[in-house]
DNA sequence: GCCAATATTGTTAGCGTTAACAGAGACGCC
DNA sequence: GGCGTCTCTGTTAACGCTAACAATATTGGC
């Protein structure tokens, strides 16, 4: 290991010129001669030179990394927010720096930010979705860039977000539309805001339509408590229409009709969130609300280099449309 | 933003000690008076100082941070295991620094890492299952600690990986206990290890029951291939055991036997690999194969420790054998 | 061909930390 | 009591880079 690799004022002697020079040349300063910069070049090639960043950083005072802050990245909304910022950030020339934490409480989330602190990243971005980080986000330090996603909508901090409430009342409201006299709902548990939007969207739309929101089904997000309400939705014969919280909810919400010999969409209609990839292949193929996570990662990446290039805070906020696909999983009621 | 925090000199100033007594006293070096420690410690705590990662990795030539090189973070599998790499590193102190790459080519990959290296990471973890990435690994910088996850096992690169094979055997030695004359495979990409080791596995299994493995169905990892092939293998009377390389793809086969009426696994039992959280939830529940990422995971970090720690190349080899998951998919045929 | 303006390059001084060495007490042993 | 040996602490010099300024070409206008 020991060896280094070459440092600026090895290229600097290979190309005849002084180490301020290579530096101009790698940061693509106006006032270098042509012909110099090719030489640079060439030295820099030959000599297989690699900046170092943690020098730069030093003096700078920023690394070009970005710190993400999230909590369970295995679930597939986080995990496609996580790609797609990775994605967007590289093309900016940023690197990411993931700082997974168990729980989303105060302790948890100032100890992540702690860790990219002392690493200087340029700026935080922090996937939130549920209430207990809120506070913790008031107290951060005011001085380092930073972003939530999906986090507290009432909270004074620069949010990017998915429109939770739209999509979920697009989704009430395509069910509806198909001519269920009202519609179930499957949520994702209570302390996530993601859940609280959709319910709100679901609740919404059923009293525009003048209707009495039915009990609301509390689940988890996992297939496995979408197959404990499917159980019981599937005993209650009046039940036509169910919307769940996320595709996984509904995917267990399938299974427990089919085991107890409900046909959707023939009986019982059932719209999801999320788009999963595999959710065109569901029995039967599922229709659901799909997030753009990309939009999202991109405005939250933007929102956070104008605040780096700035050095504004300033709480902005932004919010990202999701789109109803429409597949097999919806008919209109038999009567 | 302005503003940055106090530095070592500040904190040593306000303890009355000097800078290099604070150094000692935050790497836990041992002859310093535990009186003053604790003032040093005091004085840390009053300040709120948090020391300049950046600093130390350009001193010691080496950040706490490890660089992982991944592709599609959003499958299950790299997801997975990218979460489980950051709970471990997160436990040794270290931070994770994704660098996720669109192909897995060798411009791709070298650039990735030298995106690491010039953050003069402290290893790197390259989770590079396909053919097209060995060929870059060989040629990449011998001094820096690295380790390949699911990499080409001929390769002479310290390497982690689930076994495949076993695996895959296990998968069609269960089909064939179940009584199944012969099982057929619907597989991954062919330039995937994952999905080579378990073609191979399969026809192990078959081959030392002293039969010929029907042709490959060959897929790439996705319900919708998975579904295509579905179809093909519902129009096939004979077919009466499918072992499917991932879960997904066997989700796209449950449904397309579905459509054509077969049943799993009255007519056509059906086993996966991967175990992802909702199998359990298919139509019917899968049978499925299932990796153990944390211990991939553990055994990666461990074997980039040591090379970090002991300055030790080595060309290292473990496996983590998986398990087989039984569920309802999976019934003797019927004669 | 001369002067000012401009383009290009070099020099110097940190950034905040650790490593290597040096110094100052305290202790024990002959 | 002198001296080697610890234990603790301080001093100095890097690490590799950028920013600020200084110095040196080069250019254009007359």
């Amino acid at each position: 290991m020991a060896v280094h690799g070459p440092a600026m004022t090895d290229v600097a002697r290979l190309a005849g010129v002084s180490h301020q020079t290579v530096s101009r040349v790698l940061n693509g300063h106006p006032n270098v001669r042509e012909q110099t910069r090719l030489r640079v070049r060439a030295a820099i090639a030959e000599l297989g030179y690699r900046p170092n960043g943690a020098a730069r950083a030093l003096v700078t005072g920023r690394s070009q990394v970005i710190g993400v802050v999230a909590q369970n990245t295995t679930l597939y909304g986080p995990a496609s927010l996580l790609a797609a910022l990775e994605q967007t950030a590289a093309e900016e020339g940023f690197a990411v720096s993931v700082g997974s934490v168990r729980n989303l409480d105060h302790r948890s989330i100032s100890a992540a930010v702690e860790r990219h602190l002392s690493h200087r990243v340029a700026g935080i971005v922090v996937i939130a979705p549920v209430e207990s980080a809120g506070e913790a986000l008031e107290r951060l330090p005011k001085d380092v860039p930073l972003v939530t996603v999906d986090g507290d909508p009432s909270r004074p901090v620069p949010l990017v977000t998915v429109d939770q409430v739209a999509g979920a009342r697009a989704a009430t409201q395509h069910l509806l539309d198909a001519g269920h006299r009202t519609v179930w709902h499957v949520s994702g548990p209570s302390d996530w805001f993601d859940s609280v939007g959709r319910i709100d969207g679901w609740r919404e739309a059923l009293l525009a339509a003048g209707l009495v929101p039915p009990p609301l089904m509390p689940g988890d997000w996992s297939a496995a408590s979408g197959y404990r309400c499917g159980q019981m939705l599937a005993r209650m014969p009046e039940v036509t229409a169910v919307f769940t919280a996320n595709d996984h909810l509904a995917l267990g919400v399938l299974r427990a009709l089919h085991e107890f010999g409900k046909r959707v969409p023939d009986d019982i209609s059932v719209v999801g969130f999320d788009d999963v990839p595999e959710a065109a292949y569901f029995i039967p193929p599922l229709t659901t609300v799909r997030p753009d996570f990309d939009a999202v990662a991109r405005a939250s990446l933007q929102m956070l280099l104008t605040q780096i290039e700035s050095g504004t805070g300033g709480a902005l906020r932004q919010t990202v449309a999701p789109t109803l696909v429409s597949r097999e999983s919806v008919a209109p009621p038999r009567r």
